[in-house]
DNA sequence: TTAACTGATACTAAAATAGTATCAGTTAAG
DNA sequence: CTTAACTGATACTATTTTAGTATCAGTTAA
């Protein structure tokens, strides 16, 4: 019942160090070492932060990454539906295909209500926030 | 991100069937096919409950299986943790071993804060509560 | 005796997860 | 104008988890 995987991990802790990075830019290098996160694995991850819009990159010698956006608006749950291709908990796939018991099924309409609960959760929660504790 | 699978799904639907069939013995054949469940499948989900004293077994032709315990006794949170090797959301295992970030991860913190939620939710959640619904 | 059952495993296939390797292009500095 | 330090983009592998199947043995009621 994993609520984070390895690339959701990564990626939040990245973030973290990129916003006490200030202004300037971190090679992805520094921060796989100063996380002991693997390099070539966060390169990955990365990948699609640039991509979105989270992170800046400049490429070359003393290039790297900074946060493209404030801290308080990149949120936890964007990052998980970035990694988690099948996020929604209560869509009871199976092999690419939806639960053949899902009309009137009493577990899944429990399921969904505490979904909403974890979801709104992390909704609320950011980068910042998580820097504040 | 997902909190139920097919041995907890199957689980439940089998003790609901089980809880309208009365004291008397159902098969697993039966419930599979009302179920729509492989009956295969069902038979080894079945196992662990025969083993742990929630659905009691009879062998033998016109044998088969009744609850063991009252539908209100039986807690969703006890399927879940049966058929989850690892339950717990927040211990942050991979590959068996605990991830190297534990002490004061920002994000590990709030994901106990919401298992806790989750947890609680399943807590409450029994074969009754779902049949009332 | 036999058909309808459960008990217990051993097996396979597909997907998800974690991690690695490689080749290409860009840029700043010497 | 070359080279070292970077990013961009994939393609690959290994392990674990998940879903499902197959099989052989034993039990019981008719
Ligand atoms: S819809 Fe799949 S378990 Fe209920
Ligand atoms: S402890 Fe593993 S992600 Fe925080």
């Amino acid at each position: 019942m994993k609520l984070i995987n390895k690339d959701t991990d990564y990626a939040v802790r990245a973030l973290m160090e990129l916003s006490s990075g200030g202004d300037s830019y971190l090679s992805v290098k520094s921060i796989s070492d100063k996380q002991n996160i693997p390099y070539q694995f966060l390169r990955r991850v990365i990948a699609p932060l640039i991509k979105k819009g989270i992170v800046k990159s400049k490429e070359g010698s003393e290039g790297g990454l900074k946060l493209a956006l404030n801290p308080a608006k990149i949120k936890v749950i964007d990052l998980i539906k970035i990694y988690h291709k099948e996020f929604k908990m209560s869509e009871c796939m199976f092999r690419g295909k939806p639960c053949c018991n899902r009309e009137g099924c009493a577990l899944r309409r429990e399921v969904i209500r505490i979904e909403r609960c974890v979801t709104a959760e992390f909704e609320k929660m950011t980068i910042k926030t998580l820097l504040q504790k």
